[in-house]
DNA sequence: GATCCAGTCTGTATCGATACAGAGACTAGC
DNA sequence: GCTAGTCTCTGTATCGATACAGACTGGATC
């Protein structure tokens, strides 16, 4: 069937070892054999070293694989997700090596093989919620990984880049507390797994399981109870997903009661966008003058005029992709934190004194 | 240091065979002895088979790899281009399957690696250009692939998903002929392999090498030529890359002769996008009433109020990996032909009187 | 009691390459 | 003329698994 080296070492008349060297180390024999080899290689049809059997011969792949929480197409229907995932392929790229996008479904078991067999020298763990399993495969296959999502049991030596998720989202709730607000309401994807969309009692913030959520969630705490709004004031929404359509559905009916919240605050732009989307829908005249923020500062954001806090998309990705490509001899270069900035647009206002 | 399939056997006192039988075929063991090795192997810390060795023995992979043209990062950034890969791996994930993206840098012989070396058991082709030395790659290592972009020599039973280029863009053309427009510029990325951004004179359509530009351009002339505009009488521009900004550049100074073209056809929403940055930059007096049009129907264009043509992008990426997946028996239903839909929006008017 | 069979497990060959030690040939140097 | 040192090339072991043919066991069948 399809030529093998052997058969290109036959044809020429010599051992396999030469043909071998004749694609990978050229300097370990002369340049008129070479060219004969690959001469007969070309002429027998031969594609050159089998990658599978030189990868598990060499000991390393040359890809590395993007993990994601959700769906495969889910990454690349959030913006910030394409984005990062842009950043990670800019490096790769740069590096000669292919990315390796690993879908893990709902299904544990399926999502479990995925990453077992993913045939790849390490991994940039995007957003793993509790799927701490997940980590404990890549452990155990003994591969190298630099995951984005602060998670408690990260040991500092861990590769991590990312950003302080709490101090971030207090700068934005700090923001939307000096304008007054004092009913607020806090959206965000997830709260609980498997949790209904809309409002959602919770004894205290440090029973939110992802901890990028939960980060979040705490930021905006912090700052409402440095102005006295304690927790239980707080109104907590829960999305089924992090999508406009989640975000709108999440706070449906949120403003007809007799005290409507007067700001919330998304744990994400998408889920932001989804506010507005659904305040928008609403008559004219039935409009509340809410003011809404968002995460992360996605290119939509800046058309809508959403508050919301910078995070460096492409940059996290690029980073995360050295971190793994070319890891730091000093472990603790390993940990970046990267910078956000509160943007202030037009979503935000004063709280209405009626 | 890591253990193998070996390991687990001695531990357990059976042949690797039967550990391997664990893994892969339940049903060739007793329950019993299964859940020992399963237990034995956790204890361990055997992560399950190596997935590179097992590919290498079982002869496939489990991923399939996506080629692009340009950089990887480029397929991030380009909407088109990230509906599509949302397509393939909502189709690759409901197999079971990973993705590879493959980056195809500039430097041909790296390229050429990347593809020989890429370890997937297919390739979907994504817009090669006149790459076909990827194609032969492709063919020699035996691999199965779909392709998306009409090519020249593409035999009928050669796999293949995409849109009749030229009569999607001559409806488009035949739009803008329709509103009276005669002094036109069609605008396209790499009319020609490295020309400069801006005016280009060519004998003919037909010296364009790349068959999706060609096919789009064509169509452009033919609905001109319908009305009596030759090619000759088209002015051709030519963008340096796809994006807003190589499209804003291609149209400098387009408007500033004594006898401007009142339209301007695109072969990408992207670059129409550009060239309306580059009239909006204008001061408000200095604005010339160019229609513009564009191609493919990005969440962009309408916002922008462009008008385009819709080609179904995610049902594009989906079909083109189903059919890598699981081939039609029938060569035929391999060949794949989606439809368009000309979307007339406020970007397009009648020529003005003047 | 011999035959057959299903259910389990083992052994050997194999997938297609690379690493590494070492064998010959050939030039240099003294 | 003999020892070193370079260049080339070869041979064998190995990477970590799976396929497949066959061996063994214990019961059902006649």
């Amino acid at each position: 069937m399809k030529p093998t080296l052997q058969a290109v070492a036959d044809a020429v008349g010599v051992s396999r070892s030469t043909v071998s060297n004749a694609y990978s180390r050229p300097d370990q024999l002369s340049a008129a054999l070479r060219e004969r080899i690959l001469g007969a290689a070309r002429q027998l049809g031969y594609p050159g070293p089998n990658p599978t059997a030189r990868s598990l011969r060499r000991g390393f792949v040359g890809s590395i694989g993007v993990l994601f929480t959700s769906q495969l197409s889910y990454a690349f229907t959030d913006p910030f997700a394409v984005r990062f995932l842009a950043g990670v392929g800019e490096a790769a790229e740069r590096h000669g090596t292919s990315m390796l996008l690993v879908p893990l479904s709902r299904a544990e078991p399926d999502a479990r093989r995925a990453v077992e067999n993913a045939a790849v020298d390490g991994f940039c763990v995007y957003c793993v919620a509790d799927e701490e399993w997940a980590l404990d495969v890549i452990r155990a296959r003994g591969l190298p990984f630099v995951s984005t999502a602060a998670r408690d049991d990260a040991g500092p030596d861990e590769p991590f880049v990312g950003i302080d998720e709490r101090a971030a989202a207090r700068s934005v709730a700090t923001h939307v507390a000096g304008l007054g607000h004092r009913r607020v309401a806090l959206l965000a994807d997830s709260v609980l797994t498997d949790a209904p969309a809309g409002p959602l009692t919770l004894s205290g913030v440090d029973r939110v399981p992802h901890p990028t959520t939960h980060g979040r969630l705490a930021g905006f705490a912090d700052a409402f109870a440095e102005v006295g709004v304690g927790w239980a004031e707080l109104t907590l929404l829960n999305a089924q997903g992090n999508s406009r359509q989640a975000g709108a559905a999440a706070v449906a009916g949120l403003f007809d009661g007799p005290t409507p919240p007067t700001a919330v605050l998304a744990g994400s732009d998408v889920l932001a966008l989804g506010v507005l989307d659904a305040l928008a829908e609403r008559p004219a005249g039935d409009r509340p003058p809410v003011s809404v923020t968002g995460f992360d500062d996605i290119p939509e954001a800046a058309a809508a005029g959403l508050t919301t806090v910078r995070q460096p998309a492409e940059e996290k990705g690029r980073i995360a992709a050295k971190l793994l490509l070319d890891p730091p001899a000093d472990a603790a270069a390993g940990h970046v934190l990267l910078p956000t900035a509160l943007v202030v647009r037009d979503s935000t206002g004063p709280v209405p004194r009626s």
